[in-house]
DNA sequence: TGGGCTTAGTCTGCGCGCAAACCACCACAA
DNA sequence: TTGTGGTGGTTTGCGCGCAGACTAAGCCCA
């Protein structure tokens, strides 16, 4: 009873967002009757939605059982490298598709989001929301889908790049050159300043690892 | 017992399997029960895997079973953009990390695939290889894993674009023209000719369809 | 004391069956 | 003839339990 999030969410749904909130960390193994228990169902949805976060490689087999997925720094780049070509695609498809009112409200989100520069956990997510909306606004279903997945595997990182001094104010600069690209339909201008804002993402994201590797002395 | 394929394969695999023999077509309804009869196992696994089988959007939705997903115009067109984009980047990659034995094989590959060029069949086989070796030889495994999503949805399209009259051979010197390139290690060309080989088997396919709605009268 | 065998416990894979939802068909009435 | 309500059959969602595999611990013997 205690465990009633949402009026009716499924085991999938369910799982992943535990693993968003961090409950569950890479490495961890997640045994199937625990997870039922937790969640108030029987093993058999708790299954299903196991083997469907497996194909979307969230989580990975150690033997028999299923762990959270990790990803060792070589992992990491190869994300970075996809994800920047496929954002920069979006931003370019975004700047040929999208109308002028998803382009207002691309604008709205940055002049909003300026006002949270001092709350990490808030700009993150209102980070997630910007580029889903970029997203969108190329009209590319597939593409829509494929960067859900990117970022899905993100999220198994902990920490947000963002959460970096000063990093915010920068994100949200470079948010807003892309906004203007976009807005002007200059779809090259759009790309490469996406794929220029992901590269300072995963700069940023190579300085806080190894600051906090230095820190906790690995 | 007549059912027997291989020693043993999953219900997954023997689904998609069938998906890609066309012995299910998009639009045919997923019966959970027949599956489980035909593939001589019970329901349980059967729908772990249609379930992982819709998260890919292999199956979609009607009411509450699941059919075959199909490929309507447009998202034809937005699965080739996104296509495009990502086979260029396994290119570009391919120039800069494949080793000399993979591009080797790449070579091979070509000069072995001329010799069937009048069997439609068989080159569609040899193409999805040949363009599997260019995906691993970006040695980048997220890459490799968005791209196995890709051509798993190009398998919902009954045709191979290589049965075009000519277009068989005008593959292969695309084919030939971009390992060149990445033996070169040249990255732009090897994107750009990969880029333009899936614009044209995107043309290709365009026309076959077009004609295709002609003779059928649709 | 150390190595190998046995045994107990745990966890996953899968079959099975019940209940609820849904669809289609039909009958009856306006 | 058309609209409405009921009913049967089909199919999915899910709980449950068994069997097999793997792990780990303990015991016996050298």
């Amino acid at each position: 009873m205690a465990e009633t999030r949402l009026p009716q969410a499924d085991a999938y749904t369910l799982i992943l967002a535990a693993i968003d909130e961090g409950i569950y960390k890479p490495g961890d193994r997640l045994v199937e009757s625990e997870l039922a228990e937790r969640f108030g169902v029987s093993r058999t949805p708790i299954r299903e939605a196991l083997q469907r976060l497996e194909t979307q490689s969230l989580l990975s087999r150690d033997g028999r059982s299923l762990i959270v997925a990790s990803l060792d720094h070589n992992q990491l780049a190869e994300l970075y490298v996809v994800r920047a070509e496929l954002e920069g695609l979006a931003a370019r498809l975004a700047a040929r598709h999208a109308t002028v009112e998803e382009v207002r409200v691309l604008r709205d989100m940055v002049a909003a989001d300026r006002r949270m520069v001092d709350d990490p956990a808030a700009l993150s997510r209102a980070n997630k929301r910007f580029h889903k909306q970029i997203h969108l606004g190329s009209h590319n279903r597939f593409l829509v889908q494929q960067l859900d997945l990117v970022h899905r595997s993100m999220a198994l990182l902990a920490t947000t790049s963002l959460a970096a001094e000063g990093r915010g104010g920068e994100a949200l600069d470079e948010h807003a050159a892309i906004v203007e690209a976009i807005a002007r339909g200059d779809g090259d201008e759009a790309a490469e300043a996406l794929k220029a804002h992901i590269s300072h993402a995963f700069e940023t994201r190579l300085k806080l690892e190894s600051g906090d590797r230095r820190r906790v002395g690995h």
